[in-house]
DNA sequence: TTGAATGAAAT
DNA sequence: ATTTCATTCAA
């Protein structure tokens, strides 16, 4: 009874009616928990193909009736709830066996286990559940032939459909009633008696609605029964565990894939920038690669997580048959003349007998419950959960989130390539596990970090937040959060695949706006080698900064320092590109500017082009530049990234000095570059135009605040180390800039060493970009450097600009990790000074 | 009250 | 296509 009405009403029930149809059903749950189990077992030992026509019929008359004459229940089922749908059902059996498995584990995250499962699940087993979910909800529609799914709220009251109309209205009117009133059973009844006699008043049928919830809680209790006794079993729940972690973690890394692709494509559209925009498109796929075998991996995980997952289900199931042994030949048999009887017709309470003590017999919605726990009870299904389970991948579940068609067809297909994945890998997944839980270690601080970036990327420039943002839709990284937070291992490693795509992205991204292709490699490669120079850099530089979190920090504060300034370098280069476009279109009248959008797009095929034929070389050659420019300069400002890093787990303190760091390096670049804009009267960076005229509110906001970094705080602490810090990055950025300057001044040398794919009219643009950066941006060494960057961003042109940074932050990655040995490079520096930028260029 | 899942029904 | 809502129950 009540269990009906707290199933829902959950208004309602805060107060009273919910918890008390919910304390009822506990009350209830022994015995109907044991007249489940029976059931179940003897469904599950039938296989309930035909039992279809009989629940119906049974169920069709009684909801409301049960309903009435359970009045004494305390619980009125006003209105009839929709019958469950096979999931749900699905959900109702093993939901408490999940939760067993993992305590920690809300209902939330078990609902995505059980997800996973039903995804496994064999077609066989499922199909039982679809069959159960139908009966049950042919029961369901005979008992209320007028129902509607969707009350439309339309349906007015008015009209002469009084039929229908009542019943919505008393479908509606009853679960208002049921909310408003603790005891509104009667109220309901008297309304509901019409309905009654509308739809088949069916005394014996009464019971239905009651009869269903009834039976869903008694379920309950049976799983809970079946769950306990499987607790008995430590090993079995610890492989759960290790299951579900796996699962998660599946399914974390293809929701971040996904959500980054879509992300990318919707920011990139939006984005002012349509270079960039593509850049990322391009990106994206490259990254949704990745991911892909990233998830291959968990996938196999999964599967033997399922494996695990059968065997407990085995153990519950022989637990339950124990239990139920002595009942199980007659539930069995019961079952057998209650279907017939059900299909007979519902007149007699064969269930009657069974729950004859609940008096649940009557309604068909019991038996289908009971059906339902019969099937999860079941050995049969047990042992096909099993063999699903391990067959098919978790990875559908994280293609479930993504797009629903991809989780259908992955399941479908699932079951079978899962199964092999898992079964090769056991080992494999362990490795695997362990893996992905180091990785997601420093993962974690990167999603954070990337997190961080995303949102200060997003105001600098849409597509780069785009990219990231993408992929972290509320829901998906709420719930990765959340599971990551309730579960330790299973956690982690989920937690850690996300940040690993993170990283994967954040690293791709840079490469991606820069070039696609060839820089999608170097960054991977930029990516292995930033986690080990982190450390080294931490402990050189940074002890503060560092504090606790050190090589997750540093990766953290190394990707995130990477991606904020590749971030607002990208920026600025946007901004310094359509000052380049204005200033081409006044200045370059004659050369190949023409076509200046056309320049940059070749120069981005170019850049594709000598990416993919010498990316790395070319990124060796960045390497020593940024030793060159950075050297030792570089290490303060890998600290105050580390520190970032390191924040980002604990966003407020660590983020915010870091961040804030950023926020005043890149506020006075956006300073420089206001006052260029201005000068410019450059309207296309809206975006950018934006963050000058918030100035440090809107850069807060947008960018800092968006990290959740306490800018406060972190700018107190800064101005010592900041300046240090900010030199730092003036140095590294001065690289940058000096790289392009270098490519942009000496271009023609570049041009030589590559000269072909590179328009002169670029260079030319860049070069007179330069100068006007120059002259502007000549106040302050750093503003003047974040300006040199900008100015020669847009000189060359907005992609080979971003390219050029997106290698810099690349390079600087790895440069960090091979500072510490001196490079060989010494002849290559010379040469980035002389003609880097092309370099970069060509490597990005 | 929300959310996490899936699915059936309705709009 | 999108919305509604069925179950469960911790935040």
């Amino acid at each position: 009874m009540k269990g009906s009405s707290r199933n829902k009403d959950h208004s309602t029930e805060g107060e009273g009616t919910g918890k008390r149809p919910k304390r009822k059903c506990l009350q209830w749950h022994p015995l109907l928990a044991k007249k489940l189990l029976d059931f179940s077992e003897e469904e599950e030992e039938e296989e309930e193909e035909e039992d279809i026509d009989k629940v119906p019929l049974l169920g069709a008359d009684g909801l409301e009736q049960d309903a009435d004459e359970t009045e004494d229940d305390e619980s009125s089922e006003q209105r009839a709830r929709r019958p469950m749908n096979a999931f749900l059902l699905f959900c109702k059996r093993h939901r408490s066996l999940v939760r067993k498995e993992h305590p920690r584990l809300d209902n939330r995250g078990a609902t995505k286990i059980l997800a996973d499962w039903w995804a496994v699940l064999d077609p066989k087993e499922k199909q039982k559940y679809t069959d159960m979910a139908k009966e049950y909800k042919d029961a369901f529609m005979k008992a209320n032939p007028g129902y509607k799914w969707c009350p439309t709220t339309n349906k007015p009251v008015k009209t002469q459909s009084s039929t229908v109309t009542n019943r919505k209205k008393l479908w509606a009117f009853a679960s208002d009633s049921a909310k408003d009133l603790p005891s509104p059973r009667r109220v309901t009844k008297s309304e509901e008696m019409p309905q009654l006699n509308f739809a088949m008043a069916d005394p014996t049928q009464m019971g239905g609605l009651s009869m269903l919830l009834l039976a869903g809680e008694h379920a309950l209790t049976a799983q809970e029964v079946s769950s306990s006794t499987c607790q008995s079993d430590a090993t079995n729940s610890m492989e759960t565990c290790q299951k579900s972690s796996l699962f998660q973690f599946a399914e974390i890394s293809s929701s971040t894939s996904h959500s980054g692709s879509s992300d990318l494509t919707k920011q990139c559209g939006t984005s002012a920038l349509f270079q960039l925009a593509e850049m990322c498109l391009a990106s994206e796929g490259v990254k949704v690669k990745e991911p892909g075998k990233t998830k291959v991996e968990a996938p196999q995980d999964v599967g033997e997580a399922a494996a695990e997952e059968m065997e407990v289900e085995e153990l519950e199931k022989t637990i339950i048959k124990d239990s139920c042994k002595g009942q199980v030949e007659q539930s069995e048999i019961e079952k057998m003349q209650n279907w017939d009887e059900t299909k007979a017709e519902e007149s007699e309470p064969t269930k009657c007998r069974d729950f004859t003590s609940l008096a649940m017999g009557n309604s068909p919605f019991e038996r289908n419950d009971s059906t339902k726990d019969h099937m999860c009870c079941s050995p049969e299904l047990s042992m096909g959960d099993m063999n699903i389970l391990g067959l098919k991948p978790e990875k559908i579940k994280k293609k479930k989130k993504k797009n629903k068609l991809d989780r259908h067809t992955n399941e479908k297909s699932t079951p079978k390539k899962p199964c092999k994945k898992r079964q090769s890998s056991e080992s494999d997944i362990e490795s695997v596990m362990y893996t992905i839980e180091a990785v997601a270690k420093g993962d974690w601080g990167a999603e954070r970090l990337l997190e961080t970036p995303r949102k200060k990327t997003r105001p600098v420039s849409n597509v780069k937040g785009s990219v990231l943002d993408t992929k972290s839709p509320k829901k998906k990284v709420k719930s990765k959060e959340k599971k990551t937070s309730k579960e330790k291992p299973a956690e982690t490693t989920k937690e850690s695949k996300p940040p690993d795509f993170l990283s994967i992205a954040a690293s791709k991204e840079v490469p991606c706006e820069a070039s696609d292709n060839i820089k999608v490699e170097p960054l991977t490669p930029t990516e292995e080698v930033v986690p080990q120079s982190l450390p080294e850099q931490v402990k050189t530089e940074d002890s503060d900064c560092v504090k606790k979190i050190e090589t997750c920090g540093s990766r953290k504060s190394e990707r995130s320092c990477k991606g904020a300034l590749y971030k607002t370098l990208v920026s600025e280069g946007m901004l310094t590109s359509l000052r380049a476009n204005v200033d081409r279109g006044k200045r370059s009248s004659g050369k190949g500017n023409s076509s200046d959008h056309e320049g940059c797009w070749n120069e981005e095929n170019w850049a594709f082009s000598q990416s993919g034929t010498s990316g790395n070389k070319k990124l060796k050659r960045t390497k020593p530049k940024e030793e060159f420019g950075f050297g030792k300069n570089s290490s303060v400002p890998r600290k105050k990234r580390k520190v970032g890093s390191g924040s980002s787990e604990q966003p407020k303190s660590n983020k915010g000095s870091c961040q804030s760091k950023k926020k005043n390096f890149f506020y006075k670049i956006v300073t420089k570059c206001k006052h260029r804009k201005q000068k410019l009267n450059v309207p296309d960076t809206a975006i950018f135009s934006e963050d000058r005229i918030s100035s440090e509110s809107a850069w807060k906001n947008k960018i800092s605040i968006s990290a959740l970094n306490t800018p406060e705080p972190a700018m107190m602490h800064e101005p010592l180390v900041g300046s240090q810090k900010r030199k730092a990055r003036k140095t590294k950025i001065t690289h940058l800039v000096r790289t392009a300057d270098g490519r942009v001044s000496p271009a023609g040398g570049t041009l030589e060493e590559k000269p072909k794919e590179l328009p002169q009219s670029t260079l030319q643009k860049t070069s007179s970009a330069e100068t006007d950066c120059n002259s502007e941006c000549s106040r302050n060494a750093e503003t003047e450097e974040s300006h040199s960057i900008t100015s020669d961003m847009p000189a060359v042109s907005a992609f080979f600009s971003l390219a050029a940074l997106a290698e810099v932050a690349a390079m600087e990655n790895v440069h960090r990790s091979q500072r510490a040995t001196p490079l060989p490079h010494d002849g290559q520096p010379n040469e980035m000074s002389q003609a880097p930028v092309l370099i970069s260029c060509a490597d990005q």
